[in-house]
DNA sequence: TTATTTGTTTAGAATTGTTCTAAACTGTTG
DNA sequence: CAACAGTTTAGAACAATTCTAAACAAATAA
C-alpha cells in the first residue's frame, strides 16, 4: 500500500531519473529513485545523510541510512553530486555540480549558492612544480550585523 | 627522569611560551608547554589531534590524547590556531592565524599555505540581506600533472 | 516467462574521530 | 604551604560513517 501510494505520486519524474542513473552506469532500484525524486526535482539543494534521511522518511518512503549513505557516495562518485566542505563533523552534498561557491552562514548553518559569476579571481598563484588545479573552492563564511 | 630530561632540552622556549599562553588566560601547564613547543617553534604548521599526539609521544613527551584535543580547541578559541577545512572527516588545524589560503594536493593529503598577496578577490558578490562577512576560505585543490 | 546472475539493500555490528566523566593532580593565590 | 580552581587522564560515551553478510531485486539469458 505504501509502495503503491508512491509509484502513482512520484511515477511522473522516474523516467527520466531512470534515464539520469543508468547513464552513469546505476541500476534504476526502487531507493535511489525515491532519493533522486527529492535531490533532482529542479532546485537546487545542500544536504547531509541524516537530513536526507529524515526528508525520506518524512515522505513515507522506506530506506535505510545505510542506503542514503551508499548512494550518496555513489551519486558523487557518478558526478551527480558534489561534496562541500564547511563542517569537518559532517558531510555535505550539493546537487549543484557546477563550478561555483558558497555563504556559508555560521550562525544558522545554512549554506548558499554564488554562481561562479559572482565572484572572479584573477592571478591564481603559482603551483607547486608539477601541479595542476583540480578545483577551487571559495566559502564566504556570513554571520548577522550587530 | 623523563619530565627532567623534557625540562633540559625545552627549558628555552618556556619563558615566552609561558607568557603566550598567560597572555590568552590559559595556565601554563607542562602539557600545554609541550604542546606549544612543538606548535609555536618558528614555522607554520598544519595538524590534526593524532598527528600531533603521535608526534609528541615520538619526542618522548607523556601526554594523553584527550590533552591534546582539550589544548586544540582552547588555542583555537583563544585565537592561538585556527581550523582549516579540506576532510570532512578530520579536523586540521593551522598555526598560521592570520588571513591566508591553502593549496590541498589531493594525491597525498598535503596543505601549503598561500599568503594573502598572492591572492586577490575583486568584488565579493553582494552579501545576504543583514549579514557581514566572518571570514573568506580559499582552497585550490591540486593533483599531480599526468 | 522463468531461471540465473549480479548488483543492491538492510539491520546491526564495527570503526573512527571527538567529547565527556569523574577522580587524581597541579598551577596559582593568599 | 594551604586551599581553591583549573587541568589531566583513562576509559566510557557519542556521533558520523563504513562494513558485513544475508535477504532481495534488477538485468539478462534461456
Amino acid at each position: 500500500m505504501d509502495k503503491l501510494n508512491t509509484r502513482i505520486n512520484q511515477n511522473d519524474n522516474y523516467q527520466s531519473l531512470t534515464d539520469k542513473l543508468r547513464g552513469v552506469g546505476l541500476r534504476a532500484t526502487r531507493q535511489r529513485l525515491d532519493i533522486g525524486s527529492l535531490l533532482f526535482s529542479g532546485k537546487d539543494r545542500h544536504v547531509t545523510a541524516e537530513s536526507l534521511h529524515d526528508e525520506a522518511l518524512a515522505s513515507g518512503m522506506k530506506i535505510s541510512l545505510a542506503t542514503i549513505y551508499n548512494a550518496l557516495n555513489q551519486f558523487t562518485d557518478a558526478g551527480l553530486l558534489r561534496e562541500v566542505l564547511i563542517d569537518p563533523s559532517r558531510t555535505y552534498f550539493d546537487t549543484n555540480t557546477s563550478s561555483h561557491h558558497h555563504f556559508f552562514n555560521i550562525d544558522n548553518g545554512q549554506l548558499t549558492d554564488i554562481s561562479n559569476e559572482e565572484i572572479n579571481l584573477p592571478g591564481l598563484p603559482n603551483l607547486p612544480e608539477g601541479q595542476i588545479i583540480d578545483g577551487v573552492d571559495i566559502l564566504i563564511r556570513i554571520k548577522p550585523e550587530v
